[in-house]
DNA sequence: TGGTACATGTAACATGTTACATGATTAG
DNA sequence: CTAATCATGTAACATGTTACATGTACCA
């Protein structure tokens, strides 16, 4: 009781917000809108969906086609959210294997490293034109403007970095 | 036996190619050399020394002063290291708890979320001082100044993001 | 001789990943 | 009626974090 909420966990609180949702549309959700600098998976969402049941943040609704079962927000959920969002956010973290292998670049043959770089550049191009289309499509809701904002210009410094490395195939 | 190497315990691996080195040793050069996109903790470092000593991978030295155990690279680690350098690395993976909150902006006063940004600043600007610094000192060594340049240009994105944003205090 | 920094480690827990298992619905 | 997709979940394991425990060497 009274256990901090974990970021996964109350992401999953605040997109209950918008009305109750089942599991698997969590899921959707939020790859689609966090999924992109906060990664989770399946069973992680689940658990904490059980581990949040079972402390009384959300309450699960009827049992409808497929097994689905909608949850929604109760008011201790909802303050439980509220307390996790007046809190200050952590330091990003970064885990960049490619840039190991940079660093480690010595034991590798050149053209290797050269290749693991151009195999990743088509991910970054194909992220950076997603969010331009997003961009012309998106209104003027500040907040997924600004999200879009940093996923845009980090994508070029990525895409422009690879420009600049010495490497090349 | 056999089993795959994770990118932490890899890195390990890499820092021996020098020589030997303690628990102690190891975890600082981790932290400067590849911390800023590759976390790690003491316990982590110590629990696969051990794992890894248990394989083959490094043997232990001499227990020296103040109980220290410098651990030497095996000819099976060296295979080992090489083994996973050579794979192609994962995409990256970016944790921005700051990012939730902007995206979770309508539900927090929007002072507050500036706040947050504002308190999030110091910390890149500090980062891009240093990497400034750095690229100063150092010399033509392809590698590091290759990561570094992309320390330089991911924190110049952050603080440009920053300056972007509609939130003021 | 007492405090500080050094150095190693364990225990307990939280989080994240992968593989597996199961059944319902829908489209062809 | 059958294959693909939808949807939920568990189990086992790997990784990451925090707190604690222990003792050593150095310096004032």
């Amino acid at each position: 009781m009274e256990r901090q909420l974990n970021a996964t966990a109350a992401s999953l609180l605040g997109f209950l917000h918008e009305g109750p949702m089942t599991g698997y549309d969590l899921i959707r959700t939020a790859e689609l809108v966090i999924g992109d600098f906060w990664s989770l998976t399946r069973s992680q969402v689940y658990r904490e969906l059980a581990a949040m049941a079972q402390d009384g943040l959300i309450e699960a609704g009827e049992t409808g086609a497929r097994a689905t079962r909608p949850y929604a927000l109760t008011d201790a959920g909802r303050e439980a959210f509220a307390r996790w969002l007046a809190t200050e956010p952590p330091p990003e973290t970064i885990r960049f294997p490619l840039l190991l292998a940079v660093v480690f670049g010595r034991h590798l043959p050149e053209e290797r490293l050269a290749a693991f770089v151009a195999a990743h550049r088509p991910r970054h191009e194909r992220k950076l034109a997603e969010y331009r289309a997003l961009a012309d499509e998106i209104g003027d809701e500040p907040y997924a403007r600004a999200t879009l904002d940093f996923g845009l210009r980090y994508e070029q410094a990525v895409l422009d970095w690879f420009d600049a490395l010495p490497f090349t195939p």
